[in-house]
DNA sequence: ATGCATGAGCC
DNA sequence: GCTCATGCATA
């Protein structure tokens, strides 16, 4: 009891067009993403081709002042174990039968951050950046954790305020012209301002929405699964219906 | 699930 | 103006 709180049901139907996981089914929706990364994070810098390892600037701040600190838990996760807390995230998310907007919410009645559909849908698919993943996982440990040992509390969903203001429409790029941006990016990932208006001008866009989108692109290249990655066909089915535990996903590392 | 957008922080 | 975290609105 207690696992239907709110309608977990209607934003998956919403957006069951494309990918085709039904409600309570435990389908997996792997539509676009690769699960394979390729270990692409920090450092904008093209032209520095070092194989970095997933560091960490370790600041020098000072230790903890008490003695006893057997095991805290700051450790810094590689990119195979949010990889891993990723997808068991999801399907213990998905078991449990709540949608990612559930989850959203439910941390922000919580502890106080809320987070859209969108967040928890990046996360699950690694669609961050190796930071932002690294500071998203406690959270959503910590829920997965009380759902998981939930003794049957249910917990009343709460909305916060949203701000009102103006959003501005978005504009739909057309196929062609995204494509004609691509090509300017892979040529230019960061162009000038005087770039981007010429560019502008020729597209017929406005300057503003040419220089989101670059921005937009640069940042699609530092997430942890970089987009264009082919994914592998076998990984395409997985465990339909039955209580598949997991796939068995390899990942292979190659930092270039 | 994803494209375009906002806004905070930095330079 | 860029990066970075995040989300509304939409495909």
């Amino acid at each position: 009891m207690a696992a239907a709180t709110s309608s977990p049901y209607l934003q998956s139907l919403v957006y069951s067009q494309q990918s085709g996981f039904t409600v309570n089914g435990m389908l997996s929706s792997h539509s676009g993403q690769s699960l394979v990364h390729s270990g692409l994070l920090r450092g904008d810098s093209p032209e520095l081709d070092h194989h970095h390892r997933h560091h960490h600037h370790h600041h020098t701040h000072q230790h903890h002042a008490v003695g006893h600190d057997p095991q805290s838990d700051e450790d810094t996760p590689t990119s195979d174990d949010l990889e891993h807390f990723a997808k068991q995230f999801k399907q213990r998310r998905i078991k449990l039968g709540f949608t990612q907007a559930d989850v959203g919410l439910a941390l922000g009645t919580l502890y106080g951050n809320v987070f859209s559909q969108t967040t928890i849908c990046r996360f699950e698919a690694l669609q961050l950046s190796f930071k932002n993943m690294c500071k998203l996982k406690p959270l959503l440990n910590k829920w997965l954790e009380e759902a998981d040992s939930t003794t049957g509390s249910p917990t009343s969903i709460d909305k916060i305020a949203t701000q009102g203001r103006k959003r501005k429409k978005r504009t739909s790029i057309e196929v062609s012209v995204k494509g004609a941006l691509e090509s300017h990016f892979l040529k230019c990932p960061k162009p000038s301002a005087q770039e981007i208006n010429s560019l502008a001008d020729t597209l017929q866009l406005e300057k503003e929405v040419v220089r989101v989108w670059f921005c937009n692109r640069r940042q699609k290249e530092k997430r942890m699964t970089p987009p264009g990655l082919p994914r592998t066909p076998e990984d395409a089915y997985s465990q339909v219906g039955s209580t598949g535990p997991d796939t068995p996903l390899q990942h292979s590392h190659k930092f270039s």
